[in-house]
DNA sequence: ACGCTTCAGGTAAGCGCTTTCCTGGGCAGC
DNA sequence: GCTGCCCAGGAAAGCGCTTACCTGAAGCGT
């Protein structure tokens, strides 16, 4: 790999001037010798080595960003707003899959403070785990207290800048509209309980539901993995344990496209003897039959938003931006059968 | 930031000391001074700058890949499979958007490269662009000139270690399976022009024809971006322009998804009076209704092969492997109408 | 008791770059 | 014609780390 020393060399020019002309310094330098230098830099297809740029000149430029997975067309969502505004403002991104693993998100914030990351965006729900969050704000304050930003997407629990999704608003949208086509024997599918996602999706719905006095029995409610084949075999389990149920509240799309998908191989029509519903409004959810009924979430919004927030220095107090949640009414929700 | 330095002089040891236990080297250090070392490493939380290190012992760790966007399903897949090698064995991922910019795909390349990666993945469809081609080739060139590591996923252009899905193959077997079912009347709705995976997967459907003695005239073709929204509308232009045709060809499964929308809303029943047929297998395609057949590609495969061979120091020659393409028979396809 | 080896620990060079500070030649001013 | 200034270019320090090499004390044999 050719040097800055090589190259100065071959320009018959000092490092310091070969150093000037490639990083287009405001020091002035005469045109033959750039040139020289601009010919020796291609001859020899030099790229500098970003480590040593980054040691020599501590500019930190690269940003850090932990999602569950990028392959979950949530986080795919998230992601692609995130990766605009850092690519907008000449940011390189470095992402990292915590596959829902404490332990990985851990590790992953640490790699990415040795990285010397400008900013860490942590995307995804937090964790019900005193202990993990205790020893991840520690992390994150320690990374803070030597200039780094940090913004999390769907964290309350994190005391910083964060975005937050109106999760218990939502839910508190579907349990109003359930309950407005007369459903009265909901079921719920829902993610695993540790994720604090889930709690707060769940709070909005049972508000909704005690408000009219519609009880949520312990029963009507299992947590499964939160994707679709979680929502299939909690779908299963939840019909054969509950049959009188009217309508199935799936906690995300995905479970929601499961729970379809075990319905229609059971033969039981939707809407017309059980209704679904799911939440976040993936691109898929208008393409599936019956289309789902669900809540828009404003994904690549949250992702961008967070970027900002993790891109412009906070003015020192904690800015928490909720963006809203709204109910999208397609076909898989219908009046409950009698 | 706490350095080394801040480290061992809080321990009252020299920097060397401190580097030989935080890194564990085989020389011995005694328990009493290790102890110290570790409890100032805990104090300063102190953790080591990548880059200082990179520069001292250059080691390269890390590896680049260059998808076209992670948020499609198509590269979500394949990203997957790249992840998941690369994990086991320890290496972290960057990974880049190149949102099939040739342009941008060249300033990664470049950039991995001054980040001192130890391997670059290009992922995606090449581009019938010879000026462009050269351009790569010849920067993926110099980075292997250089002891770089270069795999690639369905670009034959490239003359290294390559992963191809049988494109062709999977054009062929949709064919043979549209004949088969009486269909002689087809529409095609294909993404970019300028993508090779385009002409391949058209090579094998335009083979498969053509044994038969079936025709392909250039209007039953459309050409249109490569997602949702441009297939439902290549289907629309099509299905004015050639009212007789019994089933639309989709070079992808996002494509043949934004048909069957665009079908749906007119009232054509699918595959009744119009068959679709997609091309990949996303999760998607057994979700929608009618149930899409499909070409099924192994995505996650072809990620953990193109890593692999990345990884893996070639014997000098260059290793092409090609995954298979399978048909998957779903409800979308059905005997032509008369 | 002396010289040797052994080995824990320290010293310092060097990774590739940026940038401050210095140098020396050219020029204007008197 | 000499002094002083300006400025292009170079020398060198230093970013944070690793590691080859050195040092000095302890331990051994004779």
């Amino acid at each position: 790999m050719a040097t800055l020393a090589d190259v100065a060399r071959r320009a018959g020019v000092s490092p310091a001037t070969a150093s000037r002309v490639i990083n287009g310094s405001s020091k002035p330098v005469a045109d033959e010798l750039r040139e020289r230098v601009l010919r020796a830099v291609a001859e020899l297809r030099y790229v500098p080595n970003a480590h040593a740029q980054l040691l020599a000149r501590p500019q930190r430029s690269v940003v850090g960003v932990v999602v569950h997975d990028v392959s979950d067309p949530y986080f795919a969502e998230v992601t692609r707003g995130l990766q605009r505004v850092a690519t907008d403002r000449g940011r390189l991104v470095i992402i990292c899959n915590s596959y829902r693993d404490p332990e990985r998100e851990l590790e992953y914030v640490e790699m990415l403070r040795g990285q010397q990351v400008a900013a860490i965006v942590l995307a995804g729900s937090g964790y019900h785990d005193v202990d993990f969050t205790t020893r991840l704000t520690e992390k994150l304050a320690a990374y803070e207290a030597t200039g780094g930003r940090v913004a999390v997407v769907g964290r309350h629990e994190h005391p910083g800048d964060a975005v937050m999704p109106a999760n218990d608003l939502g839910g508190r949208l579907l349990g109003e509209e359930l309950l407005r086509q007369g459903h009265r024997q909901i079921g719920v599918i829902a993610g695993p309980r540790v994720l604090t996602t889930i709690t707060d999706r769940l709070t909005g719905l049972r508000a909704a539901l005690s408000d009219a006095g519609v009880p949520l029995p312990e029963e009507h409610l299992r947590y499964a993995d939160f994707d679709r084949d979680g929502g299939a075999r909690a779908a299963a389990t939840l019909l054969d344990a509950c049959p009188g149920l009217t309508a199935l509240v799936a906690l995300n799309d995905s479970m929601a496209v499961g729970a379809l998908a075990l319905l229609r191989q059971r033969g039981v029509r939707v809407p017309e003897q059980v209704s679904v519903v799911g939440f976040d409004d993936m691109p898929v959810a208008a393409d599936v039959t019956p289309a789902l009924t669900t809540v828009r979430l404003p994904l690549v919004e949250l992702g961008a938003r967070a970027m900002t927030l993790a891109l412009d220095p906070s003015a020192g107090l904690s800015r928490v931006e909720v963006l809203p949640a709204t109910l999208v009414r397609r076909e898989s929700l219908g009046p409950a059968p009698r």
